[in-house]
DNA sequence: CTGAAAGCGCTAACAT
DNA sequence: ATGTTAGCGCTTTCAG
């Protein structure tokens, strides 16, 4: 009979490891609204005692809010979405795979970390899924990568809170539209204007399809092949590659194939550059001997590879960061100034395009 | 006057547009929990008609769960927290800059997406900011990367639910422990034979440090040179790499100059292998004619540079799926058979590694 | 300076 | 087969 309990004696250092709010105020005798208060700073009409005691608390029995709590009572969840429109054939479903995306995911991470949100990411391929997830969560702001105009649409029709498109296009300019991009049009137009002063004329562009972003690269490379008099066959000259494991072998018999017709390969991205230079070379066809090849990224992919890749700088890290921070801007409710960045895209010169003047 | 509002009627398409089970219950005159139950296919108990009636407003409505609210009620969050130890010098502080890295959150993302799990990455050098983020939102289950035995400790001390370590040692063989890793000892092993049998026997290691999956690799080549009567001085045969940007320079200066005293450097990843590659060659040493070069990975790094390298195999996106497998066990109760998978490492002999016999 | 109480949206035990 | 109600932990208004 030693020990007597006091059942108004709550040490919840025994009972369980998540204490709360309100088992606090218990313990000290006073209101939850008191140690809410001090939890929030907002200690203009509390004690100087009071205070000391419940922090004091607080670390003893270290506190950590009940984040859903908090977010229900205040509609507001400090978690930015991030959501993608994905492919499955592409990298087997694993979106980080892309250096490119891996990157660009990264830098949104560090960022948002360093603000105090969180990242939670949605990828599907449907955009009524994606919307599903975007509303569940309550996300506080968003973050939309390679969405298209008519996906947006749908998507804004639920959404209602700030949000940042990264590489998005749009038919209209949409006024109160907040875009992180890239001179992308521009990118492959000097790309390719560099090509023809290599002395190439006929040159094939190679993607997985054509919209968005690759579209635009596609019309910037069209643009530099028009300036120069060059006639461009879109049945034949763009080289369609199929990047699903299943097809990506026949995909790869068929490009090169068809490579003996051209001097040069523009491709949409380093990663299928450096592939398509690794796929030829396993067929006996040299770069830049045989044929030219550039890239689009500049990732390690085409500064690490050797011969190495001529190819258009971007930095999606940067990219990630500055669309964090509109999207921040807008959430804290400040006027936005830019309403559309286009990062610049500079051409790197390197070894896999053969100059063929000399 | 002609239109009459009744108060009883609520048309949430017009108010607000998020509908609670509240108010559909409301519309259609019934309660909460029956909305509640044929949400939740409870439906034993509940006649037909009253279901479809309900499940057409809910369509109707587009009715959307608040999350905070059901994790509040159910105290569980279908979040998964990956938690990652980082060093703020390493990639310049975006953790998924790394291909490895990268390629694992990835297979992660993708495992949880598919069993309906949200992903939730917490990163810091700091384990107790770690632990207060993991506690935060109640996550349902934990991954732990790159964490030390000590430092599972004190996250284990407050965070009690299913834990799931990626890539861990500890000391002591704890037995309800999950760990999901790589033989990485036999992996260098085996390399460090390879190199040996080569004809190589001045050979250097090079790691931006001796602690976990990096530790394993350098007692894996070790124990190859040991074998083979070679000795290595720790001081100067350990190549210790600086990877922030303001070091990065210096460091690789330091450590080419010193490579006129090998024939051969173990990089611990791909990644230092081909940094380490184009850093000799700008300095005029050759791979693999004046030095040989291995790294660890085999990620595309490796793959597609020129000379290709050789190197230890691993898929980091396994790696992850396996470990969300497991962690998925546990939450629902399973038991756990392996408690520790190692998956296997493989040598892939490619063309930076010179052949001194011939 | 402090406290009482309502309410955020949902679940589940317990009626009926 | 359906409804009532308490409660999850926190914030916030309003009263003292």
């Amino acid at each position: 009979m030693g020990m007597v309990t006091n059942a108004f004696v709550i040490d919840v250092r025994e009972v369980s490891f998540m204490i709360t709010i309100k088992e606090i105020a218990q313990m000290l005798g006073m209101s939850t609204t008191t140690v809410s208060n001090v939890i929030h700073g907002k200690t203009k009409e509390v004690s100087q005692a009071t205070i000391e005691k419940v922090e004091a608390a607080l670390e003893e029995y270290n506190y950590i809010p009940n984040i859903s709590a908090r977010n229900l009572a205040q509609n507001e969840s400090k978690i930015i979405g991030v959501a993608m429109r994905s492919r499955k054939d592409k990298y087997d479903d694993n979106a980080l795979k892309d250096p490119f995306t891996g990157e660009l995911i990264g830098g949104i991470e560090k960022a948002l970390r360093h603000s105090g949100y969180y990242m939670m990411i949605y990828i599907s391929e449907d955009v009524e899924e994606l919307v599903q997830h975007i509303s569940l969560w309550n996300a506080d702001g968003l973050l939309l990568l390679g969405i298209l105009g008519e996906e947006w649409r749908k998507i804004k029709e639920r959404y209602k809170k700030p949000t940042v498109f990264i590489d998005s296009y749009f038919d209209k300019e949409i006024k109160d539209l907040v875009n992180v991009g890239l001179q992308d049009y521009q990118g492959t137009y000097e790309l390719t204007k560099y090509l023809i002063s290599c002395g190439h004329r006929k040159i094939a562009f190679m993607a997985d399809n054509c919209v968005g972003v690759d579209s635009e690269r596609f019309k910037g490379f069209c643009q530099a092949l028009n300036e120069a008099g060059i006639i461009f066959d879109p049945k034949k000259d763009f080289l369609y590659h199929r990047p699903s494991r299943a097809e990506r072998k026949q995909s790869y018999d068929e490009i090169c194939n068809h490579c003996n017709d051209y001097t040069a390969v523009v491709c949409v991205s380093d990663y299928y550059a450096v592939s398509l230079i690794n796929e030829l070379e396993a067929r006996g066809i040299s770069v830049p001997d045989d044929i030219s090849v550039a890239g689009f990224d500049d990732n390690y992919l085409s500064q690490k590879h050797r011969p190495a890749v001529t190819t258009v700088h971007q930095d999606p890290e940067l990219k990630g960061e500055l669309a964090v921070k509109q999207l921040i801007k807008m959430i804290k409710g400040k006027r936005i100034k830019e309403h559309s960045i286009m990062l610049p895209a500079e051409v790197m010169v390197r070894d896999s395009v053969k100059n063929l003047n000399k």
